[in-house]
DNA sequence: GAAGTTAGCGAACAACGTTCGTGTCGAACA
DNA sequence: TGTTCGACACGAACGTTGTTCGCTAACTTC
């Protein structure tokens, strides 16, 4: 601790860990778990590193690269399955719904999936078993394709709801019956001679919880493909 | 044009339209068009009306409230119809396909939509719209309520993803061409031991234009609800 | 020990949304 | 007709953001 010149420089503290992208990546994942994407900067990230923003561009080429980078490191921690034709249905949902966990876990990440289609290592493994489970199903292979499509932006736009509902009220468990009931509230108090049905149904309109309603959109839209099937 | 002291303030120049909210409104969407939504800041539709940022802040709460009336304006131009049971599967495209072309117009548009629930005058009548033409085709009235969600969903994210696609190039017509020819590459560029059915598949993977694949997405949700609506 | 490559980082730049205080206009009032 | 007043407009500024530029300091290699 001797004050004089004493440049001090960052080699000299206790064993700090070296940059690099995978260090840079947990360090972003980790604000996005606790704060949300949003809260996400250069800045925040190079500050819980102990190091400054400018810093992190010698392993990242800019910030929507590594949104990207982050996607996927997210996408790679969902478990895939080997097609049986036996389960398929129950398979399609299985993987979906992990895709759907992945990106709850990290409020706002979605918006990232939503800006592009993810043409990354490990979203690519997620469309090649999906595409396998709805071949092993039956479907014809032009239908399955876009198929895939669909179903990654039923996910992708419903974990995205899910974030803005958690934004909304950002208070915790009964925050949920909370934004239903305001919800309800704002269908019931609209001009009945204008919105008959929406005023009229508005129960229907909130109900059912979020994996519900994923569950109806996911499950609806398979017998869609399988009535198509079945008929051509 | 005798230049001493001359103040030369606003009120002197030609009739300048006076501020307004719809002005405001107008000149953004007009940039919008043109320079889709990222070229809408404060200080540009500012510019275009001839003043600073600051005077928008007395017709506008904030830069969300202003993307929101935006949507909702857009919203408008859709067409609505009259519930027919006979054609309720078309009036469902033809609906569907209003917003869907209304998004178009103003490239990034459809991210607003994106970011949270619409409950604008506009958007409402839509969703209500939607509610009877359902309605009227024989969908309960749950599966119904839920549908509106899924099928708003799919617009939503079908135009977000083609203002994508306009935005990855920003050429013009033969774009899509090679926009549709770039992917196919990527596809069959892949390895073919980790994506063997992307890379077989690649293309049907890319196959269709928009409009097919919107067609598709909406039709096999219908299916879906059909079916679900028989077996019930 | 000297030279060369590279990582780290403070400072700065441009652009953003938003706010504050001041000025200036048109109109109402005496 | 002269004065006051309230609403509107706007320049300047603040606090952020992503990103770039050079300089410093360290490690590696002769």
């Amino acid at each position: 601790m001797n004050a004089r010149t004493q440049p001090r420089s960052t080699r000299d503290r206790p064993a700090k860990a070296p940059l690099s992208e995978n260090a840079i990546v947990d360090a972003a994942l980790g604000i996005a778990q606790v704060e949300g994407l949003e809260a996400v900067t250069m800045r925040r990230i190079a500050a819980k590193l102990d190091t400054g923003a400018a810093s992190l561009y010698v392993y990242v080429r800019n910030r929507d690269e590594l949104r990207r980078t982050m996607m996927d490191r997210v996408a790679g921690t969902v478990p895939l399955v080997t097609p049986d034709p036996a389960r398929w249905r129950e398979q399609v949902h299985n993987l979906m719904r992990g895709f759907r966990d992945a990106l709850a876990v990290y409020p706002g990440l979605a918006s990232v999936l939503q800006a592009e289609p993810p043409t990354t290592e490990n979203a690519l493994a997620g469309a090649e078993n999906l595409f396998g489970i709805l071949l092993a199903g039956g479907i014809a292979s032009q239908q399955a394709a876009w198929a895939i499509d669909i179903l990654m932006l039923i996910v992708t736009a419903t974990a995205a709801e899910a974030d803005v509902r958690r934004a909304a009220g950002h208070i915790t468990h009964t925050d949920r019956d909370n934004a239903v009931a305001w919800m309800h509230d704002t269908f019931t108090g609209l001009p009945a001679e204008r919105f008959p049905l929406l005023v009229e149904h508005a129960s229907e309109l909130v109900a059912g919880a979020g994996d519900e309603r994923f569950r109806f959109a996911v499950d609806t839209f398979l017998d869609g493909l399988v009535s198509r099937a079945a008929r051509a």
